[in-house]
DNA sequence: GGGGCCGATGAGAGTCATTCTCAACGCATT
DNA sequence: AATGCGTTGAGAATGACTCTCATCGGCCCC
């Protein structure tokens, strides 16, 4: 995969969404005023490219580092900071507080392995309706409930697979 | 409140739940082969003290030097880990990847002031079987999901008394 | 009632993810 | 060419947490 600056303002403006192309939000963040630099397209083609499994801030640079050789560990937390400001990733804290990347713009959870620390999302059920019926119940007079989150934990493929069952946490 | 070394033994057995003692934790500390310090009484006594805001190890390091003068930050955070591994308190991890301490036994739920960063206890409703329930169901070929967490955020009651709505995230 | 044993401690150094600082750079405008 | 400004790389700084190591304090045995 390649990073090039070709393609300003030719597409259909599908800027959020399932649908979202690495080009839409190139459009989305020149059209807040932010200039769209080789780092921050490499930045925003490694965390898009990294799939279902999420991504720590270094792994991010290791991957823009190939689309472009001059990315830097603290551009790519202040292009991180600044995709989260615009709504294109997510920061997902897991269980020994460590962040991890995501870019997926479908509601969906995260599961935690508990084994390996891996990030991977998964699909969102029926949980958030219920969720949502129930936080209005828990404020009280001493905390007002407005949003939540939920994190699962588990086992990924690789340390199931190894059969290692060990626990981060 | 004083950390004595006093009433070793001469207590009912009541080592976990909801009406549990410091003195209780005392001895279910002692009978699992560790040394009540004056240091561990004093961890333990106050981070049970917090009541219903959790605190962060520095904030237990303080409240204990007021009980035992001579506890260290190292001593506390040992101290602490060694609690949660037996159960008595558990570790906490907001948003900002923060860690705080909660010595409530009862199951509940946490909620974080998004202005503050407070972390407070929330009463248990009824979501827990619908997440198990649904948790089984998450389970596919690439992560297998054993367990779940949640936490809801909002606003405390000093936050909202004094007008204040930002948000730390 | 002195000596060894061993778990526990305090002080400080080390680690690691993240953020900050600042001089230099790219690129547009004059 | 000179100016301006958003952006960058390098490295220092931060802050929560962990590790190391010499020392401490009971406890058992003689
Ligand atoms: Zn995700
Ligand atoms: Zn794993
Ligand atoms: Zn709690
Ligand atoms: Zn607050």
């Amino acid at each position: 995969m390649a990073v090039t600056t070709a393609g300003r303002g030719r597409r259909r403006a599908a800027a959020q969404g399932a649908g979202a192309t690495l080009g839409d939000r190139v459009d989305a963040l020149e059209r807040q005023g932010y200039r769209a630099t080789p780092q921050r397209r490499a930045v925003l083609a490694a965390v898009l490219g990294a799939g279902r499994v999420n991504v720590s801030a270094e792994e991010v640079c290791g991957r823009a580092r190939a689309l472009c050789p001059t990315v830097n560990l603290a551009t790519t937390y202040r292009t991180l900071d600044l995709l989260k400001r615009l709504g294109i990733v997510r920061r997902v804290i897991y269980g020994d507080g460590r962040g991890v990347f995501c870019a997926n713009p479908d509601p969906h959870y995260h599961g935690t392995c508990l084994q390996c620390g891996t990030v991977v999302d998964l699909p969102r059920g029926r949980i958030a309706d219920v969720l949502e019926r129930e936080q209005r119940g828990l404020t009280d007079q001493a905390f007002a409930v407005v949003g939540h989150r939920v994190e699962f934990y588990g086992y990924c493929d690789a340390c199931r697979s190894a059969g290692r069952t060990g626990s981060i946490l």
